[in-house]
RNA sequence: GUGGACGUAGCUCAGUGGUAGAGCCCCGGGUUGUGGUCCCGGCCGUCGUGGGUUCGAUCCCCAUCGUCCACCCCA
């Protein structure tokens, strides 16, 4: 299967197959319908940026930075870094291109990331997102509509069993409070920590608290939690935030140990969550993210963001079968002949013309007729149109329905209709015309 | 980075210490030019790779590469 000569794939980078095309398209179709309502815009970042921009936006000591990066010196000797996120990337063209001035901007964008992380189910090297900012809003009101927006996603996707997690993380100060406390505490139990812990405990504590270790979770659960030091203005923004969602009908669970991966988030924080896909199991998640314009240079400007990872969605797509199935080919062009193929092509071309939206096939690369109406069946078109020497010579076109009774039989004269070549592109549009709104696939 | 499982035909998978099989797919025929059902036939493998044990290894052992799942972390 691995032959030593064939070039292999990166490791989790995958292909995505013709097969699997109608769940990404649907998905990406949905998204930028639901966007344009909500009057968001798309905008288009480069997927490489300077490794110092990462650094300081995620955080240097996060394991993205610290061990997840593409990153590469090249011919000029700059250093620079294959996008792990976004939202990074999308803050700093703002900022670039003078965009922000008190402004604000709702807009999204959709493309590939890469971390180097060990594949699993729902994780790979190269994997996409959709992602969305709202820049210069104090909120809640727009942390609530984001909220509202990725809910009518997934009703939308005809996706159910999501779980809406929410919490607020407050201002940098409030948690560095917290996190003081969280760490103290933990400090004086220290021995009963897990290795895994005992490292937290000195990068991220907070994240001692999601630890999927059952022994530690009555140690856990005696542990400070984080609304108990919110700021007065985070909490009355946190409360009003839930009044909306109750508004909306939006239910929603209160999370306290709910805390993002990268450094930036601030306040409001969510989470989209299934229990359909393994170990991998958030959806789309994201935040409030106050301080990260002024972190890279831009001024002082409030902004809530998510990122949707597009996989993990077409996976759940594909699981409930909600994607529209593609459209296969309507007609099957059977030809024979040297000279009948040199006039199938250009019928082909008026066919197309004649009939825009249907797909029209011919069968190219020759083959007898018994083969070519076994494509014609497989390409599940409705109907089959046949140009022979003999029809060539007579000028005329075969069209044969392929559904149109259960049991359709060989070359009875009754279901071939014969109509001259000239006229070939009207009978056919006729023929369609006909059978509107029956997708008869008999 | 750590741990576990697994690599046999294009795909899904059987199999045995004596150098391999089925189904699907593809191609041809039954029907000198008519599909989907049926019948017949054909094509397809360095049994992931390298080494070791053995008279002999696809099978046992070691290494290596790859895939999957989990931890860590995250979308």
């Amino acid at each position: 299967m691995t032959s030593p000569n064939l070039i292999q794939p990166v490791r989790g980078m995958n292909d995505v197959l013709p097969t699997q095309i109608a769940a990404w398209q649907f998905l990406e179709a949905t998204a930028r319908e639901l966007l344009h309502a909500y009057a968001y815009a798309e905008m288009r970042v480069p997927l490489v940026e300077q490794t110092d921009l990462f650094k300081r936006a995620i955080g240097e000591y996060t394991d993205v930075v610290e061990k997840e990066m593409y990153s590469f010196e090249d011919k000029g000797g700059e250093r620079l870094t294959l996008r792990p996120e976004a939202t990074a990337g999308m803050v700093r063209a703002l900022i670039s291109n003078g965009m922000l001035r008190g402004a604000r901007h709702k807009i999204w964008c959709v493309g590939p990331m890469f971390r180097h992380e060990k594949p699993q189910q729902g994780r790979f090297r190269q994997f996409h997102q959709i992602d969305i900012e709202a820049i210069g809003f104090v909120g809640p009101d727009i942390d609530a509509e984001l909220i509202a927006l990725t809910t009518k996603f997934w009703h939308r996707l005809g996706l159910t069993n999501l779980t809406l997690h929410i919490n607020s993380l407050g201002t940098a100060e409030a948690r560095r409070e917290y996190r003081a406390a969280l760490t103290d505490y933990f400090r004086t139990h220290y021995a009963e920590l897990d290795a895994d812990s005992q490292r937290r405990l000195e990068g991220n504590p907070l994240r001692i608290l999601d630890s999927k270790n059952s022994s530690l979770q009555s140690l856990i659960s005696g542990a400070p939690l984080l609304p108990d030091y919110l700021d007065a203005e985070s909490a009355a923004h946190f409360v009003e935030l839930q009044r909306m969602l109750e508004a909306l009908g939006i239910a929603y669970q209160i999370n306290p140990r709910l805390v993002r991966g990268l450094d930036y988030y601030s306040r409001t924080v969510f989470e989209w969550t299934t229990d359909a896909l393994g170990a991998q199991d958030a959806v789309c998640s994201g935040g409030r993210y106050d301080g990260l314009i002024t972190q890279l240079g831009g001024e002082s400007t409030p902004a809530i963001g998510f990122a949707m990872g597009v996989e993990r969605v077409v996976a759940l797509i594909e699981q409930t079968a909600s994607a529209p199935p593609l459209g296969c080919a309507d007609i099957y062009l059977a030809v024979q002949g040297q000279a009948a193929v040199r006039v199938a092509l250009s019928l082909a071309e008026q066919l197309r013309a004649a009939l825009p939206g249907k797909r029209v096939e011919l069968n190219l690369g020759g083959g007898n007729f018994k083969a070519q109406f076994r494509r014609a069946d497989r390409s599940g078109a409705r109907l089959a149109l046949v140009l022979g020497e003999d029809e060539l010579n007579r000028g005329v076109v075969q069209l044969k329905p392929l559904r149109e009774t259960v049991e359709q039989l060989g070359t009875e004269a009754a279901t071939v209709i014969e109509t001259s070549l000239a006229t070939a592109p009207q009978t056919v549009a006729h023929w369609f015309k006909q059978r509107q709104g029956d997708h008869g696939r008999g």
